[in-house]
DNA sequence: TCTTGAACCTCTAGCCGCTAGAGGATGTAG
DNA sequence: CTACATCCTCTAGCGGCTAGAGGTTCAAGA
């Protein structure tokens, strides 16, 4: 009834080697281990797996993982702080989106660049005298 | 007339260590040094420099500012890789902003819970029940 | 029972683009 | 001539993995 590490890795579609590093970083639990000290789980470790794949899909970030996994481990809390994190993480991607969509749009007329010469092409002007904004992305 | 690392960074806005990261990297030629081996910098390391802080704003990776100053340094010739290259960075952007925005929308629905307990928290059950869908963000 | 060989193990290093710190040398103002 | 801000090199760390070396274990087939 148990996993081996390459059965976890195709039921949950998280690579080998980075179910190492959730183990190693303690986001999973050291599993049980063979007489050959190989690793094998349980539906447990499936299920928690899953739900850090499709957190870090949703953009979370290990440490809130971290702890929306130690919230959810306990059933009768008020889900105030779990409620928190998603709204923090919110406001970061629209940040982002904020940011990435004034890059696009600076790239779009940048790209309005007919071919000419290097000398007077209007991208390597624009970047070149690009003003004090910040855009910093990701 | 020659500016010390710290001064250029002042002009630059860009941190010491990140200079001699570029230097190291060969993004920033190596300048002049003094006899107690101090970096002496000059008008054209100020230009560089500034092209390439604002191609990072922009958001360029490094390899791609590699290319676009290879090729400002070329004055006659025709500036259609230039284009190439940032109607490629373009398109990188705009996938992000797709991607960031489903997930915005994903996290807006989750956040309209209402803090119940844990256990029956509708921010929970999105993470751990969330479709085979493949966001990978940044 | 023995032999394959795929999958496992640990360990280390690398990716990007910096950033931080140790420990020591240099340069300049008073 | 001293103080001390700034400079130097070198190494290690960040996040979140990924890759590779070199060796071991396990299960299926002969």
């Amino acid at each position: 009834m148990s996993l081996t590490i390459g059965e976890l890795s195709r039921q949950t579609q998280v690579k080998v080697p980075t179910i190492r590093y959730y183990e190693q970083i303690g986001l999973l639990a050291e599993p049980v281990r063979t007489d050959g000290k190989q690793r094998r789980y349980g539906p447990g470790d499936v299920r928690r797996l899953n739900f850090i794949r499709h957190a870090r899909a949703l953009g979370f970030e290990i440490e809130a993982i971290r702890q929306l996994l130690g919230l959810a481990g306990d059933p009768d809390r008020c889900c105030g702080e779990v409620h928190d994190i998603t709204r923090a993480h919110l406001e970061e991607v629209k940040d982002k989106i904020a940011r990435l969509s004034a890059l696009r749009d600076e790239l779009e007329t940048m790209v309005a660049c007919d071919h000419r010469r290097i000398s007077e092409c209007r991208i390597i002007e624009a970047i070149a005298d690009h003003g004090e904004c910040q855009h910093h992305q990701q």
